[in-house]
DNA sequence: TGCGTGATGGTACTGGGTCTCGGCCCCGCG
DNA sequence: CGCGGGGCCGAGACCCAGTACCATCACGCA
């Protein structure tokens, strides 16, 4: 059967093979934002006759042809996501790594008019919050006891 | 005499060398957002005795102290800006590559109060708007001609 | 001025990502 | 159904920003 994404392909005209349906299956099924590694581990359990090499080539025709989305959340790889209709940001937690996504008409309509007002026609946003999980006033550490740690940037990427 | 950037090096008890003066001196003078090789072209201006990797470690060593501040615009290269005391954030011509600063309270309130909404305390932000200049009516192509063109997405990295 | 620790230079290495190239597959045409 | 060719695939070489290594050097302190 025809997955979400193999549909998409099509209209944009792509031909279609083998291996481009394995990965359009994945991607079909992503809630995530696995990078080219963890896509190619999920192609290779549906079918291992996939390269890795294809995989890259793969998520890069697709991010050209607007399916895909690129995200670099740090850690020195790329990171893949369908394209949804709606705009949508991110929130990552610095000590997990989990990401949590999150809208904002608000902030959508804010950025449209800076851009405006600075004379340019937006194309894209990147917006990424970088946090940790909000301790409650118990396990606070010792309040105003000490000067709050410099609040460490957001992790590096470690290659 | 001691540049600014060195003033702060020295008030963290970092160890000053001839190389880190230079790069100190540098950083000081920047306007911009160079990337390392940028500013090891301004560094080897000044002193030719150095080394690219001298460039890298006391840039990374200097982001560790909070110093300066890394940045990724797209391209596959990080650039990097001293921090400065107040928030702000990037607007980048896709066309021609510059970049516009700006700030907006208004928006570090709003992000602040999401995070919070979501259980976390905000670490850091980061929002860059990917745009192009604003054509006039005049020279806009075609008006409702034909459909727009799908808005390329940001600048890939050419590695 | 002498000493020890930590910085430097030069270079090999790492790892994500791309390119190359011979061979294979998809698909239109007869 | 067989053919042809253009695009796609797999494997591995290659690219390049950034890091690690190590012998040597020089800063800072006495």
């Amino acid at each position: 059967m025809e997955s979400r994404i193999e549909r998409l392909c099509v209209e944009r005209g792509l031909k279609m093979t083998g291996q481009r349906r394995v990965i359009a299956k994945v991607l079909s099924d992503v809630g995530d934002h696995p990078d080219v590694e963890e896509l190619y581990r999920r192609a290779a359990a549906l079918d291992a006759r996939i390269s890795i090499a294809t995989v890259y080539r793969t998520v890069r025709l697709l991010e050209e042809q607007g399916i895909l989305e690129r995200r670099d959340f740090g850690g020195g790889r790329a990171r893949y996501e369908p394209s949804e209709s709606g705009r949508h940001y991110h929130l990552i937690d610095i000590e997990t790594g989990k990401v949590i996504e999150f809208e904002d008409a608000e902030h959508d309509r804010l950025m449209q008019a800076l851009a405006l007002r600075l004379g340019f026609d937006l194309v894209s946003v990147r917006l990424e919050l970088f946090a940790r999980k909000h301790l409650g006033p118990k396990e606070r550490p010792g309040a105003k006891a000490r000067a709050a740690p410099k609040a460490q940037p957001e992790p590096r990427a470690t290659r």
